[in-house]
RNA sequence: GGCGGCAUAGCCAAGUGGUAAGGCAGAGGUCUGCAAAAUCUCCAUCUCCAGUUCAAAUCUGGAUGCCGCCUCCA
């Protein structure tokens, strides 16, 4: 497998460094509010890493942490009247519920910044130690970025192009405006820890130095987060750690691209965001999904309604088709007609396929093409009614339901019952057109008794009543279902 | 200003040397009491210019446009 290195800016081919396992450190959120559809696209897409990497038999540590102290959760609790540590607390939580129904699986470790505290100042101390570091009368520490001389090897930036438009902020008393603070010196009101240094609390940096190490055996395998964590966060993690340990720190640097709207980073800053929670009210959580891991993990993707109706309605295509050939392998008696071989040989070809495109850089969207082909390929076999009673049908239904299956396990989508997922769009789909789905059963109700009656004028009547409210009826061998058209 | 990314059909989007996956929309057919829905089929030569090559969307150089990082940020 092959996956982009940001540290070579190229594909590179992706062995564990211990058989059989593989380390994985993303940088989890600062919790001081909800996440919006960025935080899931990250997530998501370290999640479709995490699933596949154990697809393929390897042993995941995964770690993902979450920074609960820092300015942001500092103000957050001064605006509420509550404590810091509340405040982490609520977002922490809320982002477990987001990632739950998000099919997001929990890490093998979530280690928070304060459980740690003791870990960093043992890692600021053995840098000061060795000179790579250095604490101020005001308390506070820096580390000494010439102190590190491969400084701006994952960004690709010179310590000279850096420093030309550093500036550092008033009382600071850093030697050189590119160092970065370890450990901050509190100031009132503010959580704080006891340190070498007095009190204080520390950078957001070296958190994850001290956690990565914690709870993986350095070099990590893998490492990532949203492309804006490449500088500085990842340069510093990499000077912090590397000039700790006097070794490389890790081996791979995985960045997922942005989600934009109107083409623009979706951010805080721009007030442009969209919470996780709030596009819930309106779409299924794996539509969201499915949204999400229709583009390539490192391209930008453009987040709108329109986008989002697509990929529904993609995911409803292919839930329809399971459904098809679920309801085909209930036939109790088969016929001895012949198929085509293509269609084994098609599906098999689609399946090395989609093997090839996760391994290329975990490339979901050119898999998804690959489903939606097999997808269609059942289609076109059901279409001739006679090779779908065939007896050398049902291998085929049953060897696309369990590849939808597995790929469905790594995607972590299309795991739901089809007729579950259907009725609960329906009802999802109902709600965003404000209608209301007791009175669209009533009627369907009626429509079916006026048809039981042989009263198609009464039929069509109700039948064009829910067609004016946006509703389209669609009469199938097993009765008459809906949807918002 | 420094560093980096992107530019493929109406829209979204895969595709790193051999003659363009997929989705949405659209057109036509099948199914249907009539419909609708569903389903099948069809639908591009890859921003522009110049090169390298037997061969380029894919490599090189240039132009134009858009975006990101350089300050907290997934």
């Amino acid at each position: 497998m092959y996956f982009h290195n940001t540290l070579s800016k190229h594909k590179e081919e992706f062995v564990p460094s211990r058989p059989g396992a593989v380390s994985l450190y993303a940088c989890g959120i600062t919790a001081y509010d909800y996440c919006h559809i960025g935080h899931a696209r990250s997530a998501v897409a370290f999640d479709v890493l995490v699933r596949f990497l154990r697809s393929k038999g390897l042993d995941v540590t995964f770690i993902r942490n979450f920074t609960d102290v820092d300015d942001k959760i500092i103000n957050r609790a001064n605006q509420e009247g509550i404590s810091s540590e509340a405040v982490a607390e609520k977002y922490i939580a809320a982002f477990h519920e987001d990632m739950d129904r998000l099919g997001v699986q929990r890490a093998t470790v979530e280690p928070r910044a304060t459980e740690h505290i003791g870990d960093m100042i043992a890692l600021i101390e053995k840098l000061i130690a060795k000179g790579h570091a250095y604490a101020t009368p005001e308390g506070d520490v820096y580390f000494r970025v010439r102190s590190f001389p491969e400084y701006g090897k994952l960004s690709g930036r010179s310590v000279d192009d850096l420093r030309s438009g550093a500036r550092v902020a008033p009382g600071e008393s850093k030697e050189d405006p590119l160092d970065f603070a370890l450990w901050k010196s509190a100031k009132p009101g503010e959580p704080f820890w006891e340190s070498p240094w007095g009190n204080g609390r520390p950078g957001w940096h070296i958190e994850c130095s001290a956690m990565s190490e914690r709870y993986a055996p350095l070099p990590l395998d893998m490492h990532g987060g949203g492309l804006d964590l490449i500088f500085p966060h990842h340069e510093n993690e990499i000077a912090q750690s590397e000039a700790a340990i006097d070794g490389p720190f890790c081996r791979f640097w995985i960045h997922n691209g942005f989600v934009q709207v109107n083409s623009e980073k979706m951010s805080k800053s721009l007030g442009n965001f969209r919470t996780i929670r709030d596009i819930l009210e309106s779409y299924l959580p794996e539509v969201l999904r499915f949204f999400l891991i229709g583009r390539h993990y490192r391209s930008p993707i453009d987040f709108t309604f329109e986008a989002m109706e697509e990929a529904e309605k993609n995911a409803r295509r292919v839930y329809e088709t399971m459904q098809l050939c679920m309801d085909a392998l209930q036939r109790s008696k088969w016929s001895g007609g012949k198929i085509s071989p293509k269609f084994a040989s098609e599906l098999e070809s689609l399946e090395t396929a989609w093997d090839d495109a996760m391994n290329d850089d975990l490339n979901t969207a050119a898999a998804i093409g690959h489903m939606n082909n097999a997808v269609r390929l059942m289609n076109r076999l059901m279409e001739d009614k006679t090779a779908a009673k065939s007896e050398e049908a049902r291998p085929l239904f049953e060897r696309f339901l369990a590849d939808m299956s597995r790929w469905g396990d790594i995607l972590g989508v299309f795991k739901l019952d089809p007729q579950a997922f259907l009725a609960e769009l329906r009802t999802c789909r109902a709600k965003r057109a404000n209608l209301d789905v007791a009175r669209i059963e009533t009627l369907m109700a009626d429509r079916l008794e006026a048809r039981k009656n042989k009263d198609f004028v009464k039929s069509d009547e109700l039948r064009d009543a829910l067609s004016a409210m946006g509703v389209s009826v669609r009469d199938t061998a097993q009765g008459a279902t809906w949807d918002i058209a």
